[in-house]
DNA sequence: ACACAATTTGAGTCTACACTCAAATTGGAG
DNA sequence: CTCCAATTTGAGTGTAGACTCAAATTGTGT
């Protein structure tokens, strides 16, 4: 289906108040599963069960699963961004913290996150895509930040932004084979070296 | 299944040339099928298809098929590594370029590799734990060369150890998101950044 | 040749899903 | 109140995929 059937909710026409309520119970059903179980857990009569919704009403609001998942974990990760207007005043370390509070707070959903990159087929315009665009951007943000702060040079910047964020990312996946690694602690060591020109 | 259902290649009994023939046909067919098209494309019925034999015979010498695709995955895995009986003469500088290179000759099996650390439920003992095991045999692999090579006390050797590896996974996932990113040339940087005391 | 184990076959079984749709119900604008 | 659109229901449908098993066949030691 590649023209994204449109769901009502793509739509300019009007809403009922039931409606909205209803997709926000399914958004809330369906982050509590992947933080719980993972992807696995969030099958759809799983995320119906416990948004108290029968499979129709799911298929009202929303094109198919995947688009539910996703939603979901675009959410997450706006909600973490310590500069979500994009100001420019935020410096290295904001970044850095704000990425380990994401996978300090939210385990499951930073899991699915790494997944989402590496997972699915390099051909289809999914979730892939949007990651790696979703990546630019921080490394963006990142070298940004390290010019203001460093006083690095845009082009040397860009480079030790994909580094720095290569080593979190990671770190990151390291953590998520054994939580009891001390990912905030290496992650700052990271920060460190990577920080200075 | 728990106990792990002992399948004849378990067991010490005799075996015709023929079963084991079987089974290389089958690990083949599974190499190749994952190599393409990467988990999603070994189905039970792809792996069978493609090593010409019938579902009973994969049964008669796998428990399941994820025995046949962890058994893959180790090899692969295997095969990178430079020193394999762990002679303790090999340089950070092998180590970096053997991971390189099965980065750069195996892309699908890569990628697999890297879902195996972060796909899965934490709960199993399953290729989770496997893959943590290996990490962690592997760490070990790049402190021992960097106090062989740089002189860094076993402590700093094992953070910096961590600290590179966690660099060269990270920079991994990045590619596995892009292709286009030029892996080969950011693993050689983060190896300048982190071999140096 | 014979016996017996190893192997292979192939037709299923079972299950878990994502997704559909016609009909019933509900909400709200006029 | 009335009408229409929005929403919800719930009983399906369809499929794909892992796994089973009794019976047939093949390999090998003696």
């Amino acid at each position: 289906m590649p023209p994204t059937k449109p769901s009502p909710k793509d739509e300019v026409v009007g809403r009922y108040q039931a409606g909205i309520e209803t997709e926000a119970r399914i958004i809330d059903a369906t982050r509590s599963l992947l933080a719980e179980g993972g992807l696995e857990a969030a099958t759809l009569k799983a995320i119906c069960d416990r948004a108290e919704v029968r499979a129709g009403s799911f298929y009202n609001l929303f094109g198919s699963k995947e688009e539910a998942i996703l939603q979901v974990v675009r959410e997450s990760i706006d909600a973490v961004d310590p500069d979500p207007t994009h100001a420019g005043t935020d410096t290295v370390d904001d970044l850095v913290s704000a990425y380990i509070r994401f996978f300090e707070e939210q385990p499951e959903l930073a899991r699915i996150y790494v997944l989402a990159g590496v997972a699915g087929d390099p051909s289809e315009d999914g979730s892939r895509k949007q990651f790696l665009r979703h990546h630019e951007t921080r490394v963006e943000r990142f070298a940004d930040a390290m010019v203001r702060g460093n006083g690095l040079t845009p082009d040397d910047a860009q480079v030790q932004a994909e580094l720095l964020l290569g080593a979190l990312d990671g770190l990151a996946v390291r953590w998520a084979l054994d939580t009891d690694f001390a990912f905030a602690a290496f992650a700052k060591l990271a920060q460190e070296r990577f920080s200075a020109s």
